[in-house]
DNA sequence: GATGAATGAGCATTCATTCAT
DNA sequence: GATGAATGAATGCTCATTCAT
């Protein structure tokens, strides 16, 4: 691992531990075995890094979404397994989850490009506007089913967060969230 | 208006919009009409302030839900009108809400009693579990039933504020949300 | 007790156990049980107290040593006498000296009127240099008999408040260390 | 001189001129000709810095004293030797010893390891108790001893800063003051 | 690129003092 | 005289950022 990816990692680590104004960047730097100024050869400003952090975990999440999605049809199926991954990351990159919603409630936020935050591109919003048009969704705003979705992952992962789960258990309520979801979105 | 309630007000305010470590306790007092030094005779330090200030919203969120609440019986209705309730408190109370978010996502929430955050106590909880009990909603974990209503509201109210919905849409659309949650939730 | 004397009296010990500045005004208050105000109603600043405190205790002493001096004759009793009176009264008010001496080396010193400082006057002095001319004492410069005979007083303070002595004891050093002292000034 | 050693020997001047908060760590950084993070590096708190100097001011002593001790026989003229020494080290290193007045006075006196204000281990007391042990001294407590020797030389040290002494003036009244300590002292 | 000593603007907090009641 | 809420100048300390090596 080079030192900018020691960097990256470490700052994620801490930030998501002692929250951005908790976190020097002498902190970072020592934490990462690395001088103070060497951190500014890679990132201009403190800002400019936590911004970058969340670009890239935003573009992380896309691509392993965007890679575990069979754009071929589209059915309850798609919809399922859209659901599990996007479960699956958060649960499997609990850190990087907690950074992005962090960052999401902070004023840095704001200073984030439009773009970056805008849903009408991500697969899972498209993937509902096209459940909307093949009537096999309800007919609602798909903002409102997105709101919805990314809702009942959010309580989920908290509720397994919170609590011991075997195996087995996080698995059957995994299941049985997305049934209700489905039951709920579907036409 | 006192000068206690004038700082507390500001603060929540400019909280929202800098955020905690944007806001100096400076531009409080300047915002607030008071001294430096005023603002440390009511609260000993920033950090005691912010904490306080949560404190005190959850506790007028509490009470507004309390006295929302039907406790002679249990029904399809008593979700309901909690749902409304809550829902209705974080819209009319929208800069409120928002501080709680982003203290929930803070490293200021380690600095809690775990007394406050305990969601056992929580009317909606209780009503939950009772209703389990009663066999009126499915036999699951009462946590993750509170944790996708919580997810659903939350759910809802991002919509919401992104949305500019006319009077009539925005019930429409609480009232779906809440047939779906229900449809949901009910055994 | 009127509110003055409680504030005099408070400020001192404060003072002595905390340092000048590490006691605050109003500590004092409300030590003494009155309203931080109050204070300023006796004294105009907080240095105004802290010197008048200074004069009056050493008025204090000096009229405590004027009281117990034989001033008909000179002798070796009148030495003795004086010695022990200074001694007893730092003894029995080591708050008051300890205040003396954390004053004398405090910044504050240079705020004190020269008169005050001016030992020409005191009593001891006078009683040395009536000792030197009247060829009792060695013939040295009156200020260094005076000046040694003060540090033979605070040493023995020293030591007699860092041991744990007997009455006896005390009185036995008290006695040879005088004798040790007349023995070096003596003609 | 490095910047460290400015900042040190700065602050030893203005804390004795001002006292520990008449000076302010930007004058301190000011008069270093250094900026006020500097000072920060090299101390981590003012306190630090104020009881460092006094430690260090301490060792210097300590050490100038056992460098001229000579080791090898007990005599008069070993607490000779050590008398003109202290003497010597205060009147040439005025700043310094005032320093340690000041603070021996000042509440930083209990923040200090009670290690370093034992005097058990001080050369000085160790000749001393030798002394007694060997009959050289009078039988008196080693402690007690001790305490007189250095009135004696706080005593002499008064006189001679404030009075205008030739040379020869000043030697001669060293030597007495040695001899008549000498004479209390001797069994 | 890497270093880390130096910087200095900026902030939370303190506290002597005031003054309307 | 007594009160104590309010004041705001002053201070210790932090920390993102720079830059000479």
């Amino acid at each position: 691992m080079n030192k900018k990816q020691t960097i990256v990692s470490t700052a994620i680590q801490l930030f998501v531990e002692f929250g951005f104004h908790g976190t020097t960047t002498s902190k970072i730097a020592q934490e990462s075995g690395v001088a103070n100024g060497t951190l500014f050869n890679y990132f201009k400003t403190k800002d400019e890094l936590i911004v970058t952090l969340y670009s890239s975990i935003l573009q992380e999440m896309d691509d392993f979404i965007i890679e575990r999605m069979d754009s071929n049809s589209i059915s309850k199926e798609s919809f399922q397994s859209l659901f599990y991954a996007l479960l699956s990351w958060n649960l499997d990159n609990r850190i990087r989850y907690e950074y992005v919603l962090q960052f999401n409630h902070s004023p840095y936020l704001k200073g984030v490009a439009p773009r970056i935050l805008n849903h009408q591109d991500h697969p899972l919003f498209i993937l509902i506007q096209n459940g909307i048009d093949l009537v096999l969704l309800k007919p609602m705003p798909a903002d409102f089913i997105f709101s919805l979705f990314n809702s009942q992952i959010n309580g989920l992962y908290n509720y397994v967060i919170s609590n011991d789960l075997t195996k087995e258990g996080q698995v059957e309520i995994v299941q049985d969230s997305f049934e209700m979801l489905w039951k709920m979105m579907k036409d």
